[in-house]
DNA sequence: CCAGAATAGGAGGAAGTCCGACTATTTGCA
DNA sequence: TGCAAATAGTCGGACTTCCTCCTATTCTGG
């Protein structure tokens, strides 16, 4: 971690667009400026707390997704669209992953196109354990009341809601 | 953009947090995997806009931080500390700015170590033109009124102040 | 004054992501 | 039924980021 600067370079940021552009296209600048600052923030250190287990968020995220479904097992597509990446990368989520023995491909019954990436026993166990290690720091997240953490939540869903991420 | 899902993926791997290790740590889990989705959702529509100009939020960034400036000018490492990226991303950026002809790389007076970035007028010009563009588009940012913007801006400056990234 | 530590920038490599192209398979419509 | 379109996964390439050195220069303490 780098030492912290003596003022807020995002704050800096804001009073320069507000004297140039004004206070209306300021007040989203802000906002986003600072979802990407904590996002970086976030994920170094979710990488950090991971590093132990060998693994990443992204590979985390998919090893969790898996142990949620009935069967252990999804097509690779599937997972790309849960996830929200790319096929390609999750493709290489799951080469990783294989590698280390926590996830094996498996044919699909149905559909010869299809591939299933199915958790394997020593993935169940990795992923309590990571999950153990993240959930006692909080995934990361300080400085927020429970009912921030809340608030949070309900208004980035609401951009969510808004850019087509779901539907209901 | 892939078609929206029919259900929140976040809400549904909340509810199954809940159900194994309580609302307690199900809470910071949905509030930093909402940052995470928001913030890839904003990144890709940013560089969208961007990419008319020949540019990624990055590099945008890099170019008005030293619109900022009063010389116009700023030592690579110094750039790295203001925005929060590693400094060999740093020249990384800068190579490309500059062989857009948006940025000229100048020798420091006194330190003879030292590089600057400087802006050139033609990227004083492409800076003001996007700068225009993505305020027209509020930042990609949509679903929040004003005061939901001030309030999601408050909640994550409390965690980047906690984290150390600035003091004050 | 001068040797060692610290700092600035860069080169090369590893990892992750996206995109386009490709193969194999399935689906749908005429 | 049959053939074009859509779909699932993979491969190679381009891009971005960070990490580990490496060189040149400046700072610092005896």
């Amino acid at each position: 971690m780098p030492d912290p600067l003596p003022f807020d370079p995002i704050g800096e940021a804001r009073r320069h667009w507000t004297d140039r552009w004004g206070p209306e296209p300021a007040r989203p600048m802000t906002a986003v400026t600072n979802i990407m600052r904590v996002q970086q923030i976030l994920l170094a250190r979710l990488n950090e707390l991971l590093r132990g287990h060998g693994l990443t968020f992204p590979r985390y995220e998919a090893l969790m997704l898996l142990c949620f479904t009935r069967s252990g097992a999804m097509p690779l597509g599937k997972i790309g669209d849960r996830l929200q990446v790319h096929r390609t990368s999750v493709t290489n989520i799951i080469d990783k992953l294989e590698q280390d023995g926590l996830v094996r491909r498996v044919p699909h019954d149905r559909d010869r196109r299809a591939t299933l990436a199915e958790i394997t026993d020593a993935g169940r166990t990795l992923a309590e354990a990571a999950t153990l290690e993240l959930n006692a720091a909080a995934f990361a997240l300080e400085g927020l009341a429970p009912a921030d953490e809340e608030q949070l939540s309900a208004l980035l869903e609401s951009v969510r809601r808004t850019a087509g991420d779901f539907e209901d």
